[in-house]
DNA sequence: TGTTAGCACTCATTCCTTTCGAGTGCTAAT
DNA sequence: ATTAGCACTCGAAAGGAATGAGTGCTAACA
C-alpha cells in the first residue's frame, strides 16, 4: 500500500530524525543523495504519509517526526540487521575471556550494553527458579546463629542467616543437613516448598527428635523469597538524550527506574526472541514515550532471563536489535557450555 | 563576638531558609513571634552579619541566604539535637524486629534513612577486612568448574567460581580444602594473601602432589578483590529538592553518585563520631554545593563502616545529625550483640 | 499525469521592553 | 538605639516584534 518512493522517504526521514532528534523538513530530505526529487514533491509525499499516520508534525508549520506507527513500520519492514563487527567482538571477549561467574557476566553485560548504545540497559535474571539445588551447607556462627548456604547447579550461591535455639545439639543439626542434602539434591528451587511439605516435614519427624523450633527456623530460611536479581546500567545515559531536557521528565524516569518491582514486571512478560515495544505499546504508563527492546537468554529449554534496552522512541533500533541479538546468543552459549554436563 | 540578637537573627534566618529555600527578607523576619524588632533593625543586623560573612545575597536587592560560614556556625553553635521519638522508633524496630542478615539491615537502613529525610543516603560496609574466616567450602559444579565459598565470623558469605583442570581427582581437592580450613580458620580476610604466601603454598606442596594448576586457580579465587559494598538510597530524592531544578545540576549529581569509587573514597576518610562537611568543605569538587554528614558504626574496636547523608547545603542538619546518631548506635549495638561471642 | 517552482502563511524561538514587587540601604525622626 | 520613610535595584513575568524554518497550495512545465 506504500509506494517504493514513500518507503524510501519514510526510511530517510526516520533515519534522519533518529540521528538528529529534530523534526525533518522537506528541503533537508530533498538534498540527500538518495533522493532525486524536489522539496515540493517530498512535501506532497510527506503530507500523504502523514495522512496515513506514519508521520506527525509538532506544530502546523514544523517538519515531520515519525509517529509510533511510523516507528513500528520502520522496525518491521525497513531495517535490516546491521553488522557490528567491533561491538560484537567487545561482547564476545567480555564473555569468553577470563572465568567470571555468571552474575558477574550479567553485570558487566549491562554496563557494556549501556556504554555501546548510550541507552539504559536492564538485565533480569538468571532466573533461579529453573535451577536445581546442588548442595546445602549449614555453618554455625555463634551459640544461637547459623547461616544456611544453598548452591545450585548453575553455581549460584544463596545464603540466609537464621537463629537457632540454644538447646539444639550439633549432631541433630548434622542429621538435619544430611536429610536435606539427600532429599533436596537436584530439586528445582521452585519446588522447594512443595517438597518440604510433601516429604521432608515427615522425615524430619522420624529421624530427628525434639527439634521443632530449630527446624521451623531452618525451613523458614529455605523458603524465604528468592529475590529476582536486576541489573541496570547507564541510568544516567538518559540524561544525555535531548528528549530529557526537562526536569519533570527526568523525575518521572528516575522514579520509574528505581522501582524494581515495576521493572521486573515489565520485563517478565517477554517471551522468546526479540521484542520491540514502542511508546504507548508498552503497558506501563511511565514509559509511554520510551521504547523497550527485550531479548531472552536461555539455558537449554527453560528460559533464564531477559536482557533489555530502554531508550527514547527515537532509538537506534537497528543497532540495538543487533546488539541484543548478539548478546543474548552469547549468554545462552556460555550458559550452555558451562552447565551442559550438570547433574 | 556575635551579640545575642545577632545569634537569634542568624538562627531564625537559617531555619527559615532551610524550610523555604527562598532568600529571607527583613520583613519576614520581623514578623516572627520571637523577633521583637522592626524590619529596619533587622536590616541593619543583617548587613552586619553579611559583613562578617555569615550571610549572602543572591543579588543586590535580594533577601539573605546563609553562607557556608553561616551554616558552619549554625551547625557548631546554634542547633541542639532534636528529639525524634517517632523516627527513632522506626529505626529501632527495623533493626531489631525479625532476624535479618547484617547486609539486609544495611540496605534497609539506607532506604529508611532516605525516606525519613528526603535526602540521599549512602552506607558503606560492613568492612569485610576486619572480619575473620570461619569456614571454607569447595563445591564441584561440573567436570571442570567449582565454586569456593568463604564464610566469615560475621555471617558474611562470599563465593567465587573457578575452573578446575580435568585431571584433578576429588581426594586431592578434599585434602586441599582440609588444609585451607585448618590454616585459615580465624584469619582476618585482609591477611589472606600474606598467609597464603608465607605458609600455605609450602604446605600444599608437602601434602598434595601434582596439582599446581588447580591450586593456582583456587588461590586466585581467594585473592580476588573483595569488593566494598555500597548501598545508596533515595537517589531520586535529590530531584525533588528545589536546588535541582536545572538539568545540568542533575546530570552532574548522577554522574557523581554513580561513580562508586569516588563515593567510597569520599566516605572512607571519615573517622569517629559524626562529621559534617558543608559545601566546599568537601574535598570532592562534584559535591561542592552539597553537604555530607557522615557517621561511623563499629564492631568492638575496629571500624566497620560509614553511614552518610548527602543533601543540599540547605539541609535539615538538626534532624539529620540526630537520625545518623541513632542509626549508627543501633547498628553498632546489633553488631555487638550478634557477634560478641564469635571465636 | 507526475513533478516542480513560487509564494503566502504559520508558528516556535529569540530578543527586547515594560511592568511589578520584594527587598535593600540610607537618612531623618523618635 | 530604634524605627519610619523613601529612593533605588534587580529578578521574574508578561507582552511584542523580528527571524526563519517549514508548510500547503496553485499554477506552470515535461
Amino acid at each position: 500500500m506504500l509506494t517504493e518512493r514513500q518507503l524510501l522517504i519514510l526510511q530517510v526521514i526516520i533515519d534522519d530524525f533518529i540521528e538528529s532528534a529534530h523534526p525533518v523538513g522537506s528541503r533537508a530530505i530533498a538534498k540527500k543523495e538518495v533522493i532525486p526529487y524536489s522539496a515540493a514533491t517530498i512535501r506532497n509525499e510527506m503530507a500523504d504519509l502523514e495522512d496515513m499516520g506514519f508521520l506527525e508534525k509538532t506544530h502546523s508549520s514544523s517538519g515531520r517526526i515519525p509517529s509510533e506507527k511510523g516507528y513500528r513500520y520502520y522496525v518491521d519492514h525497513l531495517i535490516s540487521p546491521s553488522i557490528l563487527q567491533k561491538e560484537g567482538n567487545v561482547i564476545k571477549h567480555m564473555i569468553q575471556d577470563g572465568f567470571f561467574e555468571f552474575e558477574q557476566i550479567v553485570q558487566m553485560s549491562a554496563e557494556v550494553l549501556s556504554e555501546l548504545t548510550n541507552y539504559t540497559s536492564i538485565i533480569l535474571g538468571p532466573e533461579i527458579f529453573e535451577t536445581k539445588l546442588k548442595q546445602i551447607q549449614i555453618i554455625p556462627l555463634s551459640a544461637n546463629t547459623a547461616v544456611a548456604i544453598l548452591v545450585t547447579n548453575t553455581g549460584h550461591v544463596e545464603h540466609r542467616s537464621f537463629s537457632i535455639p540454644e538447646e539444639i545439639n550439633s549432631s541433630d543439626l548434622e542429621k538435619m543437613v544430611n536429610i536435606l542434602n539427600d532429599q533436596l539434591h537436584g530439586v528445582p528451587i521452585l519446588q522447594l516448598a512443595e517438597k518440604f511439605n510433601a516429604e521432608i516435614d515427615a522425615m524430619m519427624q522420624k529421624y530427628v527428635s525434639d527439634l521443632d523450633k530449630s527446624y521451623q527456623h531452618l525451613k523458614g530460611a529455605f523458603l524465604q523469597d528468592h529475590p529476582v536479581k536486576l541489573y541496570i546500567g547507564g541510568k544516567s545515559n538518559m540524561l544525555m538524550q535531548p528528549e530529557f531536557n526537562d526536569v519533570n521528565k527526568i523525575r518521572a524516569f528516575y522514579t520509574m527506574i528505581e522501582n524494581e518491582e515495576e521493572i521486573v514486571n515489565l520485563l517478565k512478560q517477554s517471551n522468546d526472541g526479540i521484542k520491540v515495544s514502542i511508546g504507548r505499546e508498552n503497558d506501563v504508563d511511565a514509559i509511554k514515550d520510551l521504547s523497550l527492546i527485550t531479548a531472552a537468554y536461555h539455558l537449554g529449554e527453560g528460559q533464564m532471563g531477559t536482557i533489555a534496552l530502554l531508550g527514547p522512541t527515537r532509538m537506534e533500533y537497528r543497532k540495538v536489535i543487533s546488539l541484543l541479538s548478539i548478546l543474548s546468543h552469547e549468554m545462552t552459549d556460555v550458559l550452555y557450555m558451562r552447565y551442559k554436563d550438570e547433574n
